[in-house]
DNA sequence: AAGCCTACCAACCGCCCGTGT
DNA sequence: TACACGGGCGGTTGGTAGGCT
């Protein structure tokens, strides 16, 4: 073995001196108001600066991902679920670029909901989770019971109440556009028939569908404040600014998202089950009958997530 | 009540990149 | 050019709480 020099003695004296594991309201403290008095940045300075037996690094994560005074606390939304997932089917596993999109939730909070939740799911699929298949099964199932959800939550007697849930004001950039994936949502004229069968199904007479942007069909579907921020122009989806949430469909004409989630909610799991085309999806290894089955037990059981 | 299982999440680890010297 | 350092990122781990038997 070799010699330990003396500086990598004194360096193992200092390592055996920091503190790891869960945080004190003692650390927390000092790191808050140190930060406080003199600001981010320089961590490894900043701990020893502020007295913390901690690493520049564990500064750090402690006051990105916990102490940082706009983090938000508890259980995503649909709407930031929804959000998540059509991020991750552009970016992949950029948690930190998909959280620059969700004001308020860190890198390590999505990646955590990721890993527990969306890859559980898969697993009970048991479908890997980036795979077509687990896809198409997210775009066709889960997006548009998260749509649903995302209605009930809000006042059931007021059509606009889910746009104006739908306020990303800070995510103007998010384009909710399919990427390489396919994933378009919800609206798939052709990669994904199911979800169009899905719309159709829905009662025409409550979609509120115009070719004409001009023509606002609800008090809170406008039209003229379409944002088109994709690095992609055929966004299928999209979350704009000002609660205005609505799919393109086939003809060039727009779907309000208001009254798609409408009509979600009065269509039961086994119903829209039956209403998509099943056959689209490739389930030939696993068995249409198994995979049927295992769709509804999980995918449509997702209130849990 | 006790033991086991599972889900969740805070925290850590290792790697990488950019910058300054 | 090489090296050190700070910082960011994605992957992984371990503690804990809650549910189930």
């Amino acid at each position: 073995m070799s010699t330990i020099t003396k500086r990598e003695l004194s360096s193992n004296e200092e390592e055996s001196e920091l503190r790891r594991g869960p945080w004190t309201l003692e650390e927390d403290s000092l790191l808050i108001h140190y930060i406080a008095r003199h600001g981010e940045g320089r961590w490894n300075m900043l701990a020893k600066s502020a007295g913390l037996k901690r690493t520049g690094k564990s500064c750090r994560l402690r006051w990105l991902n916990y102490l940082k005074p706009d983090i938000k606390r508890g259980n995503l939304t649909p709407q930031e679920q929804l959000l998540i997932l059509e991020l991750h089917s552009k970016w992949g596993n950029r948690w930190s670029k998909i959280a620059q999109h969700l004001p308020g939730r860190t890198d390590n909070e999505i990646k955590n909901y990721w890993r527990t939740r969306v890859q559980k799911q898969a697993r009970q699929l048991n479908i890997e989770s980036g795979s077509k298949r687990f896809i198409d099964a997210v775009k066709c199932f889960w997006m548009p019971r998260l749509l649903q959800k995302m209605e009930q939550n809000s006042c059931p007697s007021s059509h606009s109440s889910m746009t104006n849930m739908m306020n990303f004001e800070n995510s103007a950039e998010a384009s909710m556009s399919s990427m390489s994936t396919g994933f378009n949502v919800p609206s798939m004229p052709s990669s994904c028939p199911p979800q169009r069968e899905f719309l159709s199904a829905a009662s025409a007479n409550h979609l509120s569908t115009t070719s004409n942007p001009t023509n606002q069909s609800s008090d809170s579907f406008q039209f003229s404040q379409l944002l088109e921020v994709s690095e992609h122009p055929k966004s299928p989806l999209n979350v704009f600014e000002h609660n205005v949430y609505s799919y393109p469909i086939q003809d060039g004409s727009y779907v309000d998202a208001n009254n798609y989630a409408m009509e979600g909610q009065n269509m039961d799991p086994l119903s829209a089950m039956e209403t998509c085309d099943l056959s689209q999806f490739d389930f030939q290894t696993a068995g249409s009958g198994w995979m049927l089955d295992n769709m509804c037990d999980t995918l449509w059981n997702m209130d849990a997530m």
